[in-house]
DNA sequence: GCAAAAGTGTTGTCCTTACACCCATGC
DNA sequence: GCATGGGTGTAAGGACAACACTTTTGC
């Protein structure tokens, strides 16, 4: 190919992105912006980190932490940021859960969210801005929150529950080292069920992924229980294929 | 409350809505479209309905079907017309999957999509439009998509994979009457494995979601075997509500 | 009568569930 | 020594995987 012919491909080549740009340029445009439920396990609750609506119509209503998107952002990297700036972390377990763009859910206008689910272990971070009364909220006492929050937030539950029996994504909400107690007691606050204690051992004991480190618990008024960690390799190695039918 | 605090109150509520509606003139805007992934069964393989690209830049190459959304729709509702235009059919399974916003998925600059998956009746409806050569593609032989719709088909399989063994979604994608035969040809189209007949037909039939409609298949050269219907009745009321632990 | 697919049962293994008692520690 | 939760085993039932032969129909 000569150099003629290579510079006539790139001219091609704009014309048609110039094309393409004066296309996009018509379609219409929204508000976009993304809403976290950032999970947190602390004394045997499920919590959720919220803030006062910063809209004075929604005055007194809690709200999930959430930006508009800015230009050229992924959605992921929007949901990280906001995590950032209220929690300081990063790396932390992200997943995005769905989008909600009823046109009156918002009172200014139309406005379309993509929701973000996060787990996040409480003690390993400080809240970083204490603006807006930030803080860790039991999620089973919320009833009503500022714009549809409430309705993203039970959709992020159900996420979430449906989630931890699939993945060991709870592993993300607890210490490092953590007892069966500890582990069972948040499987049950997310669940909102009761587990068979003998049951739920036997079965994570079967599948080998808990490591024994041989230390227990302290601090505690009766029998202190051995902690473990998580064996993450041997999951990642082993994850299960299924197929099946169930319904 | 006489009529000069209702009017009052009236005034502030007015005043709270545009000073949330100012608000929301400021937040940044995109361009969002919505892609459909619309599966259909026939000849014993999954297919997926695309058009050719109508950008230029992707010529030759197949694209699913999307559009943007319009002012005050809802996503659902957007996906539903983009099905309706070109299948004519509604009340049709979708249901959204999630958002793809990589800054250069679109070659004429940042357009974020959300991708919606629906299971249609191939023999159920018409074609509304033969243009772009809108066809059923196999899924298998595809390789290689416009835009990110590749990446987009893969996630939007991975998901019908899952949910199909969760929930009785096939049935959206097979005749009203169908053989065992065909619903296990049908499972195995879209996971991709070969599964045991008598094990597979052993399932369905513990699970006594088929109604025997006393008719057999016609036209087959060989033992013609019996049809079904299923009882979406009977499934509604016994969704199991699974609590356990696997992974 | 042959080709092609329908239809059907058993067995072993594994997983799940239900259930009760002793043990270690702090106070 | 008592209160509190830690730790453990077993038996029954149910689900799943592997596996082969007979039946019905069209041609």
């Amino acid at each position: 190919m000569n150099k003629n012919d290579s510079s006539k491909l790139k001219n091609e080549q704009e014309l048609l992105i110039a094309d393409a740009t004066a296309l996009v340029g018509e379609y219409p445009k929204v508000p976009l912006t993304v809403d976290c439920a950032l999970f947190g396990f602390e004394e045997n609750e499920l919590k959720v980190l919220l803030i006062r609506s910063d809209l004075e119509i929604y005055e007194g209503l809690w709200s999930l932490l959430g930006d508009n998107i800015k230009d050229n952002e992924e959605l992921d990297d929007a949901a990280n940021r906001i995590l950032k700036e209220r929690t300081g972390m990063d790396d932390v377990y992200l997943d995005q859960v769905r989008s909600f763009s009823r046109p009156d859910r918002h009172p200014g206008g139309r406005v379309i969210t993509v929701a973000y689910c996060s787990l996040i272990n409480i003690q390993h971070h400080q809240l970083k801005i204490h603006d807006h009364e930030l803080h860790w909220h039991n999620v089973q006492s919320l009833t009503e929150m500022a714009f549809d929050h409430f309705e993203i937030l039970t959709t992020c539950h159900k996420w979430l529950q449906k989630r931890i029996q699939e993945h060991p994504l709870g592993l993300n909400l607890l210490p490092d080292k953590f007892s069966l107690r500890e582990l069972q007691n948040l499987y049950e606050a997310i669940l909102n069920v009761r587990l068979d204690r003998r049951n739920f051992r036997k079965k994570f004991a079967s599948m080998d992924l808990l490591i024994d480190v041989n230390e227990i618990e302290d601090d505690v008024p009766h029998r202190p229980g051995k902690l473990y960690k998580f064996n993450f390799e041997k999951y990642e190695k082993s994850k299960r294929k299924w197929v099946g039918i169930d319904f």
